[in-house]
DNA sequence: CCATTTTACGGGAACATTCCCAATGTTGTT
DNA sequence: AACAACATTGGGAATGTTCCCGTAAAATGG
């Protein structure tokens, strides 16, 4: 049995009326009676009516829909991020499609031919920490489809970007560490893909420079996001002859797995080893010790993009091109320093 | 400027041939020359072409995408639940279109018209706490689209469902607190308009039954799942004449909120008042004290369903109708018992 | 070399909707 | 009564694709 939707025509025979007809009380056109106005909607309301869009996409050339391509989906920063952006674009009238690449470089490509196969009208992307090769985003600027990159960008890319202050928070946090007495301090880096670990690096490093203290680079340990893999190297940091007394990770999850590891041998956090993170999860004030930690505006992140993107879709300039909005981080000073 | 999007037409008329053999190219067709099937990839490659699936969904009256509704965003748990659903359905080839109503009804609503005007090919459904009314899920049914509920469900539509033991696992987790010798065990139960808390209020209720622990119903507080909430009822709890000396709460969050709560009075977890969560999210082994709670497999969940789903989709049936999958759940004991 | 089969390709309808243009009917004005 | 102005409706093209049907050319067989 096909089952056969119920679309205007159907709606204009049963009144004898042109689709033509149908259609105009439908999108309110005012060339219409009142009295089939009034049939029409009562009838469209019985059958259970509603309008397919992907006919009016296919017509108008345009979906209404933006994608949204983010690495992961498992700490609670890009769900948040994903709201934000969802509020914005459902305020005007945007649908979203949402795709994870699960940190995988294939799967983001992917999803990238999904989203141009389902047109959507432009799309906030932040990519894996695999991503080195960006042709396949270049195609949505050789279509004219407006992208936005949100946290991690990519960087020879000229195209509306939204990031936080990197620098200056981890910076901060250093600094932070410094002041609490801390001599040496470790870095759990992130990989040098992504341009967030280069700034945070950076940061740390300029951090220590202005207190004059010497930058081992042992304690510095760029690695690939993989949980599992903070313990071997927390472990070797420990078993250094002169180990660290802090550290300061990338991001909350690396930090909260840090400090489970540092307690399980035994030492105390922060006195024999503080720790520092970035992101302010939403976990971060639970954990024992709470994670002092450099938070940063997730949802606004999102809504950011979300606005600087559909700006991009409505009005077709090219001067937004090389727009990048910096939001400002907080240190948020908690126990495990 | 209207940018004109690649189409078959074009590369058709760029090599001379028809769209149709295009077409028969580019879906894999056999009756077509080597000679010109080359030319064709080719050229599509070069050219960026990009199948329009809004036409292709048009024409085949199936848009080959599924939506997903859930009621937030924002614990760890429904986002892990789209993470099982969406690697099933990509597996499938089919597309997601996910939507979180906020735990608002009008939102929901709102949700199912999007849907619905997106000719999605079926749904996968966790209705909000507010929901009482379901007409607007129930024309997902009259339009043959099938539906399926996951972890909040609506007992009086016959369609298949994915829920968890919520009886046996609350049942568990209450004997667990009576086995620690705990005497009066209360109970932050969720909304009666949710089955989960109805089955777990239940599994509470037979639980000491079994034990011959008198039911004290002022023990007893439903609540909305307003986190800010939880800090009037345990207050209230522990000002009580005869405090109870442990709370089973219906999530983790409650869980995670209420030790906060009773810590900041100056009490013990677990000595004075031992705390028992449900689901086992990311957080709850890493708070402090560790929550014990009852697992739920929640990607499997998410599997499951969007299985349940696709095969409904696929084969047109209606014995399907009132199945229901049961998962189940595992106590896990942590250190707030 | 002619008849028949096979191979390769073109033409056109269909999907649901909008929007422009034309056509009909109705009212108002002189 | 004739004509203009306006209100209301209908017809048809267009959006990008697939698939059925038809047809020409090439290949095969005797």
């Amino acid at each position: 049995m096909k089952r056969h939707q119920i679309t205007i025509v159907d709606i204009a025979n049963k009144l004898n009326l042109s689709k033509s007809t149908v259609s105009r009380v439908l999108t309110g056109h005012p060339s219409v009676s009142e009295k089939t106005r009034k049939a029409v909607l009562e009838l469209a309301e019985k059958m259970d009516y509603q309008r397919n869009m992907l006919s009016i996409s296919l017509l108008n050339q345009k979906s209404n829909t933006i994608g949204i391509i983010v690495p992961e989906f498992m700490s609670s920063y890009f769900p948040q991020v994903i709201i934000g952006a969802q509020e914005i674009a459902a305020q005007e009238g945007y649908n979203t499609i949402i795709c994870h690449s699960n940190e995988n470089y294939e799967t983001e490509v992917a999803n990238t031919k999904l989203m141009l196969a389902n047109q959507v009208d432009g799309v906030l992307v932040s990519i894996t920490k695999e991503t080195r090769n960006f042709d396949h985003l270049k195609v949505f600027e050789r279509k004219g489809i407006p992208i936005v990159f949100f946290n991690r960008v990519c960087e020879d890319m000229s195209v509306p970007k939204v990031v936080v202050d990197d620098y200056e928070g981890a910076f901060r946090a250093v600094e932070h560490l410094i002041k609490r007495k801390k001599k040496r301090i470790a870095h759990l880096a992130g990989p040098d893909s992504l341009p967030i670990s280069v700034k945070r690096l950076r940061g740390y490093r300029d951090a220590l420079k202005k207190y004059e203290i010497p930058i081992d680079e042992e304690l510095i340990i760029p690695y690939d996001l993989t949980l599992a893999k903070v313990k071997i190297y927390v472990n070797h940091l420990l078993q250094l002859d002169n180990p660290p007394d802090a550290i300061f990770a990338i991001n909350d999850p690396t930090a909260i797995e840090a400090i489970k590891i540092i307690r399980k041998k035994g030492l105390r956090v922060p006195e024999d080893m503080a720790v520092v993170g970035f992101s302010n999860d939403y976990v971060s004030e639970l954990i024992d010790p709470p994670l002092t930690t450099v938070s940063q505006p997730v949802k606004e992140m999102g809504s950011t993009a979300a606005r600087l993107l559909i700006d991009q879709i409505n009005r077709e300039v090219s001067e937004w091109k090389s727009i990048i909005r910096v939001l400002k981080t907080e240190l948020i000073v908690r126990k495990s320093s």
